[in-house]
DNA sequence: CCCTCCTGGTGTACGCCGTACACCTGCCCT
DNA sequence: AGGGCAGGTGTACGGCGTACACCAGGAGGG
C-alpha cells in the first residue's frame, strides 16, 4: 500500500485554491469546473467540497489569492505616486490572471482581501491630506480601475481562450465594409500611430492607454484636492 | 382547428429578442435560459433555434436592442454637452436593463449597434475639433463608461435578483468588526453625508458618483484638448 | 388538382454542469 | 481495543445548451 499512501499529498483548501488559479490561468475561466479541477488534483469532484463550500466560495478564494499578489504601497512616496504605483502593480497582477476581472465583476460583494486592499488605498489618500468626503468620491471615480482593470469595451486580452498566452490570431483584417459603416472609428483606428494599425482594439498600446486614463483621473483628482474641493464645487 | 391557428402569433427573431429582454429585465440574466425563454413564448426550446443561431447570438441581439434605445446625439450642443448628455442617456437605458453591463462585458467582440454608437461618439469628438490621435485615447479612457457603466467595484444595482425593482433589502448593518478591520473604509462610509450612511457601496448617491467621475474625465479631456495635446505631452 | 418542397415548430437524446446524500476508510485519542 | 471524526468516494438529480431526426401545413409549379 506504499503506492497508496504516497500517491499524493492530501488536499487542503490552499492546494485547491492554488490549483484552481493555475487551471484558470492556463485553460481559461470557462474551463474551470469542479469536475475539471478535481481531475487536475487526481481526486473525485465531491472531494473538493470538503475544502470549499461551493463554487462561489472557490471563486472568492481565488480572487483573494490574486489580490494578495498586489504589491504593498511603497512607503516613501506621496499619495499620487503611491496610488499610481499600486494600481500599476494591480494591473500587472491581473495580466497574469486574465480571468480575474470577469470573476471579480461577477461577484456581488467584496471579499476580505479586496476590502483590505481598498482600505489601504483610502489610508494612502487620507495620509495625503484628503478629506473623507473627497476620498470617498475618488474611490468611486476610480472604480474598478483601482484593481487594474482596463475596462475597455472590447478587451482583447479578455479572451480567456485556451492555453493562456497562445498567439492571438492576427487581428483578422477589418472587413472592407467596416470603413463605410463606421467611418469615424476607421479614422481613429488607422490613425493608430503605435506599431501597427489594424482594427479598433488592436494595434493599440494597452499599457499606454491604461496610463493615459489613469493619469487623466489622477491629475483631475490632484487639482480638486489642491483647491480644497468639497461637496459643492460650482 | 381555429384554436390552433389563432393560438399565437408566429415566432420571429424580433419577438424572441423582445421576450428575452423582458425576461432578463424582470427575472435577472441568470434565469434567461433557452428553456425558460421558450416557455415564456409558449413554445418548445428548440423552436428558438430557428430564429437565433445559439445563445451567444441571442445575447448579441439583446445587446443591440438595448443599445438602440440610447438617445441620438442632440444636434445643437458643443462636443462636451453632446458627449455628456449621450452618456447620461446610456446610463438611463442601462438602469432599465441591469443585466446589460454583465452581458456586454462578457462578449468578446462588439456588436453592430455598439459599433455604430461608438462611431457616432467619435464623430461628435472630431466635429468638436479633436485630432484622431486624441479622440482615440479619449475613447479608451472613457472605456465602458461610454455606455453608461458605473463600473463600481461592488455594484449593488447589479444584483439582478428576481423581480427587478424589488426592494433592496436594508443594507444589513455593517458587522461591528468591520470598523476594526477596515478603519479607513469605515471612515469614508460613515462620512457619507448623503442621506443615510450605512456601508460601503450603499448610502451613496449613485447618480452623483457617476457624474462626478464623468465630469472628472470630461474636464481633464477638455483641458488636454484646449492645450492641443498630442502624443508627447510632458 | 395534385404533388412537391420548404418553413418553422416538435421530441428525443447527449454530454456537460453544480451539488445533495449516503457511504466507507484509516488515523488519533482515550 | 474501540469510538469518533476528518476526508475521500459513488451514485444520483435536475438544469443547462444544443444536435438531429421528424413532421405539419401552406405555397407554387405541373
Amino acid at each position: 500500500m506504499v503506492e497508496h499512501t504516497l500517491r499524493r499529498t492530501p488536499l487542503s483548501r490552499d492546494r485547491v485554491l492554488r490549483a484552481a488559479v493555475a487551471l484558470a490561468d492556463e485553460a481559461g475561466i470557462e474551463s474551470l469546473s469542479m469536475r475539471n479541477l478535481a481531475q487536475e488534483l487526481g481526486v473525485v469532484p465531491m472531494a473538493l467540497y470538503k475544502h470549499v463550500a461551493n463554487k462561489e466560495e472557490l471563486l472568492d478564494g481565488m480572487i483573494d489569492a490574486v489580490v494578495g499578489e498586489i504589491d504593498p504601497p511603497v512607503p516613501g512616496a506621496g499619495w499620487k505616486q503611491a496610488v499610481r504605483g499600486r494600481i500599476l502593480s494591480a494591473r500587472r497582477v491581473l495580466q497574469r490572471h486574465p480571468w480575474a476581472p470577469i470573476a471579480i465583476e461577477s461577484r456581488t460583494a467584496a471579499t476580505p482581501a479586496v476590502l483590505a486592499y481598498l482600505d489601504s488605498m483610502v489610508g494612502t489618500l487620507s495620509a495625503g491630506g484628503f478629506s473623507a468626503d473627497l476620498a470617498h468620491h475618488v474611490m468611486h471615480a476610480m472604480g474598478s480601475r483601482m484593481l487594474g482593470f482596463s475596462q475597455e469595451l472590447f478587451d482583447a486580452s479578455r479572451n480567456a481562450g485556451r492555453s493562456g498566452a497562445a498567439a492571438a490570431e492576427p487581428p483578422a483584417a477589418p472587413p472592407p465594409e467596416f470603413a463605410d459603416r463606421f467611418p469615424h472609428l476607421a479614422t481613429i483606428a488607422t490613425a493608430a500611430f503605435h506599431d501597427d494599425a489594424s482594427v479598433v482594439g488592436t494595434g493599440c498600446d494597452d499599457q499606454f492607454e491604461f496610463e493615459f486614463a489613469l493619469d487623466l483621473l489622477l491629475d483631475g483628482i490632484e487639482r480638486l484636492h489642491r483647491q480644497g474641493w468639497t461637496s459643492h464645487p460650482a
